[in-house]
DNA sequence: AGCTGCTGTGCAAACGTTTCCAAATTGTGC
DNA sequence: GCACAATTTGGAAACGTTTGCACAGCAGCT
C-alpha cells in the first residue's frame, strides 16, 4: 500500500525528486537518490504499473499473437521473445489466437488496440494493412515474423531459397524421385510459408530438370501427427515410391522418418528425408535440417522492436533476412540404387 | 486519441453517464445507453486500460508462472488457459521461468507484485510461503497448478494414486520385472511431482511383494530426448532387461519406445510402455497412458480465479483433485514369455 | 397533496505516477 | 564578491477513467 508519497514524506523529499530518484531520470544529486532509494527499500515500495503508464505512457509491456503454442517454432519464438522481454524488464502479453475464426479480429480490437501493450509482434499472422495501419496510428510498433506483413516491420528467413536448397541437397545426392510435404491449406489465408516453401521446391526441380509429380506433393498440417499420417499414405500407395522427401518443417519430416519406419524403410538407404526447422527432436533423429533458430528470431524482434520504442523516432519498415544454417544429418544420403 | 470526453460530448452526455453506460455498472436509461454507444462506435472509442485499471483497481490480466513453454503439458495448460481467458476477456502475462536461476525471485518482486495483474496462475512452480503471503496480501489471488502450494488453492491430479495404477496394470498383465523412468532431479527443489510418482511407483510395487531395483529407477528430464537417452542406457546395459517401463511423462514414455525400436525390440511384445499426460503424440506410438488433460486443468484454474475475484470475499484455499482417464492402448500388453 | 423510494444524471474526487515549469541552490570564471 | 550558468528541487498539472455523493424527476402510496 505504500506509495511514492510515504517515501517522499519518510526520505524528506518532494514527490517529483523521488520519482526522478528512483526511474534514474532527471537530475538527481547523489544524496538525494541515496535518501530515496533507501526509503523505498524500507517501505517496499513497488511503483504502480498502471499509474506510471497512465502518466508516460509506456507500458513496459509487449503483445505477441501467435496461432500456436504447441508446435515447436511458435513455442520457440515464445521462448526467445520472453526471454529477451524479462531481460529488459517488460511483461509479454500472450495472444494464442487459434482457428482461423472470427476471434482474431476481436484480439485486434478489443485488446490490441487498448494501449495496453507498447508493441505487438505478430508470428507467421499476416494482419490486414487496414489492422497494421489501425496499430500504427496509435504508435503500437509492429514487428512480424515469419509472416509478410505490409508496412510493418519483418523478420523473416528466405522461405524460397532455403527450400530450393534443402531441396538442391537432395538433387545433388542424386535424387530424382522427390516428394514434398507441404502445409495445411487451413493456414494459407494468413500464412504464405508453405506456399512459398513449396515455390522454392518446384523451382529447384524445374532448374534440374526434374519432373514435380502431383501425387507427391501431399499437404499435412505441420505437425508431427500429420506428417506421420500423410507420409504413410505417400509411401503405402501402390505406385512408385519417391527416394526422398523434403517436408516443409521437421516435425513434418520427423512424421515421415516414423511412417518410414512402419514399413520397414530405412533411413536414409531406402529413403532420404530433409526438413526445415532446426527442432530440438532433429538429432535424435539424425534429421537433415535447415535450422532457422526461431529463438534468436524472436530474441532479435524484441532487439528491434525496444530500439524503436526508445528511439522515439518512428522509423521505417524494415525488413531483415534472418539468417539459417544448413544442418547435414544422417537421413539424406545417395539414393539406392535403381530397380 | 479519442477519450471518454469527445464521446461524452458528441452524445451530449456527461462522462460519468457515458462510462457507466459503455461498461454497464449502475443504471443508465436504454435512450442513453444507447447514444453513448453510438458516440462511442462513431469515434472508434477504446477506453484505456490504464486509466480504468488505475480507477477501479481491475486489471483484467492475469499472469502464468511457467517453466517450460515447450515440455506439451504446459504448453497445453497455458493453452487452456489462454482459451479461457480470451473468452472472458482478460489479458494474459506470460512468465517463462526458465532454469531455477534467481530469475525466479526477481520476476516475483518486479512483476507480480506490482498490481499488474490481477491474479496468478503458477504451474508446477511452488513458491515459498512468503512468496505468496505477499502476494495475498495485495489482493493477487494465486490457483497452483500441479505443484503443491502452501496456502493457495491448487489443482492437482492424484499423483500418487495414479502412478501406483499405471503401476499396478503393468503388475496385473503380469509383469514383475518393471523400470521407472522418473524426473530429473534438478526440478526437485520446486516441483515435487516426479518424486510423489516415484513414490506411487514404490507403492504399488511394495503392495504387490514385488522388488524395485535401484538400477531400473531412471532419471531423464520429462523430455522425448531425454526419455530416449535414458532408456538407450537402460535397455542397452548388459545386466538383465526390465519387460516394462512406466514412465513419469508421455514424452519420456515416447523416448522409451523409439529407444526400444532401436534394439529391434517390439512394443508391446518385448517391452511394454505405460506414460502419463495424455499428450497428442500419445494415439501415433500406441501409448498407453493416464490422460490428465492440463487444458481442462488450465480453464479450471481460470474459473476458480474469476470466480473469486468475482465474488469478492476472499475465499478459503480450495484443493483440487483433477479427474483422469485410464487410456489403454497397445503399448501394453503380457510380458514376453521367460526364457 | 404530501411522502417515500426509485431511477437517471452530473459534479468532482479519487487512482498514483510522470513531467513541465519555475524557483532555489550550487558552482564557475573573473 | 559578482554575474551568470548549471544543477537540484518542488508545485502542480496532466494522464483517462471509475465511482461516491447529491440532486432532480417521477411513480406509487396513504
Amino acid at each position: 500500500m505504500a506509495g511514492i508519497k510515504e517515501v517522499a514524506e519518510r526520505a524528506g523529499l518532494s514527490i517529483a525528486t523521488v520519482s526522478r530518484a528512483l526511474s534514474g531520470k532527471g537530475n538527481v544529486s547523489a544524496k538525494s537518490r541515496a535518501r530515496a532509494q533507501a526509503a523505498a527499500a524500507d517501505l517496499g515500495f513497488v511503483p504502480s504499473y498502471q499509474a506510471s503508464s497512465l502518466a508516460s505512457g509506456r507500458n513496459y509491456n509487449i503483445g505477441i499473437v501467435v496461432p500456436s503454442v504447441h508446435r515447436w517454432y511458435f513455442s520457440s519464438v515464445v521462448e526467445g521473445v520472453s526471454r529477451a522481454l524479462l531481460d529488459a524488464g517488460y511483461d509479454l502479453t500472450l495472444y494464442n489466437v487459434t482457428e482461423v475464426s472470427g476471434r482474431r479480429q476481436s484480439v485486434l480490437r478489443d485488446f490490441l488496440l487498448r494501449k495496453r501493450v507498447d508493441a505487438v509482434i505478430a508470428v507467421a499472422l499476416a494482419l490486414t494493412e487496414s489492422e497494421i495501419r489501425q496499430m500504427l496510428a496509435v504508435h503500437r510498433p509492429i514487428v512480424g515474423i515469419g509472416g509478410p506483413l505490409l508496412g510493418a516491420s519483418t523478420i523473416r528467413i528466405d522461405d524460397y531459397g532455403l527450400s530450393a536448397a534443402a531441396t538442391n541437397h537432395l538433387i545433388q545426392l542424386g535424387h530424382t524421385k522427390i516428394a514434398h510435404l507441404t502445409g495445411d491449406s487451413v493456414y494459407e489465408q494468413d500464412f504464405k510459408i508453405p506456399r512459398t516453401r513449396l515455390t522454392g521446391f518446384k523451382g529447384a526441380m524445374a532448374a534440374a530438370g526434374l519432373e514435380v509429380r502431383p501425387e507427391w506433393v501431399v499437404t499435412a498440417d505441420f505437425t508431427i501427427q500429420g506428417g506421420y499420417a500423410t507420409a504413410r499414405q505417400l509411401l503405402g500407395s501402390a505406385s512408385e515410391r519417391p527416394t526422398a522427401v523434403f517436408a516443409a518443417s521437421d516435425e513434418m519430416a520427423i512424421g515421415a522418418i516414423l511412417a518410414a519406419r512402419d514399413f520397414g524403410l530405412r533411413i536414409p538407404e531406402d529413403l532420404s528425408v530433409i526438413g526445415i526447422d532446426g527442432h530440438d527432436l532433429g538429432e535424435l533423429f539424425g534429421l537433415t535440417t535447415i535450422d532457422q533458430d526461431p529463438r534468436g528470431q524472436g530474441a532479435l524482434a524484441v532487439r528491434l522492436l525496444l530500439e524503436g520504442l526508445d528511439g522515439g523516432a518512428e522509423r521505417a519498415a524494415v525488413d531483415t533476412t534472418y539468417p539459417t544454417k544448413f544442418v547435414i544429418r544422417s537421413s539424406t544420403a545417395v539414393p539406392p540404387p535403381a530397380r
